[in-house]
DNA sequence: TGCTTATATATGCAAGTTGCAAATATAAAT
DNA sequence: ATTTATATTTGCAACTTGCATATATAAGCA
């Protein structure tokens, strides 16, 4: 999945969770096609802690497996805040292609048949 | 680089051209970061013969090495199409990425503040 | 003449990324 | 008991990427 380590510094960012709660989080930014895929989750949230992005503790409090709560640190924000930048970057210039492409006009009326 | 062959794609609608030629106007599209792999634009051209998407004419008429004129064929302008529609969904969705992390107020202050 | 630079295409390979499957563990539901 | 849901982790094959290199033609220049 694109986009992968930016959405779930997004999901820490409005509340602190863990891996699993991701998973089920993650569809809602959509980004996500074919499914989300736990390994590339587990994976990023422990390079992220590594990286000190993030901060964990483990919560025993529930039921069931023990979860891993992780929670975004200052330097996790900065990198969000890093992010935000690229992907309206990344926006931008996938407007600027659209346009130029949109600007002609036998492709615009190909597409406009095939909506009919 | 991201968007190659979409932007290959592209610069091949507007005017068949040959790899080489492609190498220079692709930052022109924007999507280029560090610089055009020349390997990445020959490979991508050989699979979309193979695919279809173009057809090519060895140009031995000017001086220097022959070029390999590429240009577009009808499968290729759906593949466009296709494309096209890709990355508007893509846009969309950083869109609504981007939306959603600037609601967020003490953000937006930290995006400010980091501006000045 | 020999050297470098620009044009032009292609191949090889190491490193990184991705997707899918499976291993491990706890507890609830059937 | 067996399956299902919750929860995290590891392994691996396939694919992608970036970088270097090989090959070839011709122009510029000393």
């Amino acid at each position: 999945m694109r986009w992968l380590a930016p959405s779930i510094l997004c999901l820490l960012w409005e509340k602190p969770t863990h891996g699993y709660n991701l998973m089920g989080a993650l569809p809602e930014l959509g980004f996500v096609d074919g499914g989300v895929d736990a390994a590339a989750v587990y994976r990023t949230l422990n390079l992220f802690e590594q990286q000190g992005l993030v901060s964990s503790v483990w919560d025993t409090s529930g039921s069931g497996a023990a979860k891993k709560l992780y929670t975004l640190t200052a330097a996790g924000k900065t990198e969000l805040q890093r992010w935000w930048q690229v992907m309206r970057e990344q926006r931008d210039t996938i407007d600027c292609f659209l346009h130029r492409l949109a600007d002609l006009p036998d492709f615009i009326d190909q597409l406009s048949q095939s909506r009919k």
